[in-house]
DNA sequence: CCATATCATCTTCCATGGAAGCTGCAATGG
DNA sequence: CCATTGCAGCTTCCATGGAAGATGATATGG
């Protein structure tokens, strides 16, 4: 009965993922794991036999991936897995940068009592990752921070935007974490975008956000171009 | 010998578009010009049988269009072409304030001889701007100069951004070209920013990109809310 | 009269097969 | 020996049909 009007009105349950976002998410996941060696080329055919389903929800999670820059579609050949070099870290750094800056200015723009809870929970963040025990849990919270930062800005095309270059990022991430860069030195740095949130002062806010990203970039794509990797 | 040794390394020679292509594009290119009223509910059978296809790539060319934020795929359901709210405007005035203002920062970083170069090209388009006889014209010539603008900026990933966003806003700018805004005095401030990248001076160009988008931006968002426009 | 259940009809989702394009190799001709 | 051509085997592209979900009108029971 009253399942009966649940029913009715669902609006979309959205009980059981589509294959197409399971071949999807899975595709994704063997690329940012690396299972996949960047630049081999693939078949929807045996894709589709590795995650179980037929061709065509392959098809549909390869246009996706293909749109937010992790494959390429070459027609009548077959699924290229995109090779990233240093200079596409640094591209999507550098809108990191821009967005995320950005980002920070408008949070230090809302009235008060707002911009102060946003801060409360940046600050929780920060001090998570201050005290985290190993690297994993201290690139969590590093990560969370950041996340909340664009998530709060109260621009939704600014989240959706991080989270595209963040996904093409997302296998290098992995194989940053090895290098274990010094993450120390971001605590300082998140806190002075805090204060300049608390403060309500969007210039500042600004200013410190694009510092820390443009300190972080610096110190990663050297490293990475250092060590030789044409790409990932 | 060079020519088989191109069609050896042709890429794609995508001589006839797909009908993915195809389907794409008219979709899209409908859409804009409110030949489907935003909200609308329809059928891929229907869409398939206007544009002469079967429903695969009309369906591939939603979910093309649904990436980009043109319509939503609802489940079981059918395609929705999105409304857009003044405040979705303002969030992709927004989004290109971010990323346009930073482009032009990274063009008044380059080495000189670049940066003058793409500012002649820019006052170029300010000064056809400036003497085009019809409003048509002086769009024309404003859109070229923000697309230039973000090209050179030696980010390919800002200019795929601004791409998405601004095809988001596409349909509201057919019709803001009938509230004719007061273009001109876009000019002066172009020549700022081109001043500022001729001078080197990153900050001085990233203040004017965003001073100038923002200008924009708080004259046309009131104007589209105050005629009672609750979407597009 | 209202609430609930049923059902016809709509939709997408996904599997599959034929058509056509691309590639690399072997055969051919100089 | 080198350049070209033909071909076999791969790939995607696209059409189509069955399955299952979503919806709204209608029937049914209180």
């Amino acid at each position: 009965m009253a399942s009966a009007a649940r029913r009715r009105t669902m609006p979309a349950g959205e009980i059981r993922p589509s294959l197409v976002e399971q071949a999807y998410a899975a595709f994704k996941e063997a690329i940012v794991r690396s299972e996949f060696p960047p630049g081999i080329q693939l078949s929807a055919q045996e894709l589709a036999l590795r995650f179980g389903t037929s061709r065509t929800p392959i098809h549909e999670a390869s246009l996706r991936l293909q749109e937010e820059g992790l494959v390429r579609i070459l027609p009548k050949r077959g699924i290229l897995v995109c090779a990233l070099s240093p200079e596409d870290i640094r591209e999507i750094y550098d809108v990191i940068i821009a967005i995320e800056g950005d980002a920070a200015a408008r949070i230090a723009r809302l009235p008060e009592p707002e911009r102060l809870a946003i801060a409360e929970r940046l600050d929780a963040e920060t001090a998570r990752m201050e005290v985290a025990a190993d690297f994993e849990a201290r690139s969590l919270a590093d990560m969370a921070f950041h996340t909340l930062l664009v998530e709060a800005c109260g621009n939704s095309r600014f989240a959706s935007i991080l989270k595209t270059v963040n996904s093409q990022a997302a296998r290098a991430q992995v194989f940053m974490v090895q290098l274990r860069p010094n993450i120390e030195r971001s605590v300082p740095e998140h806190r002075a975008i805090i204060a300049a949130i608390c403060a309500g002062d969007p210039e500042t806010a600004l200013a410190a956000a694009r510092a820390h990203r443009a300190r972080v970039r610096d110190e990663i794509v050297p490293l990475l171009a250092r060590f030789g990797l044409r790409h990932f």
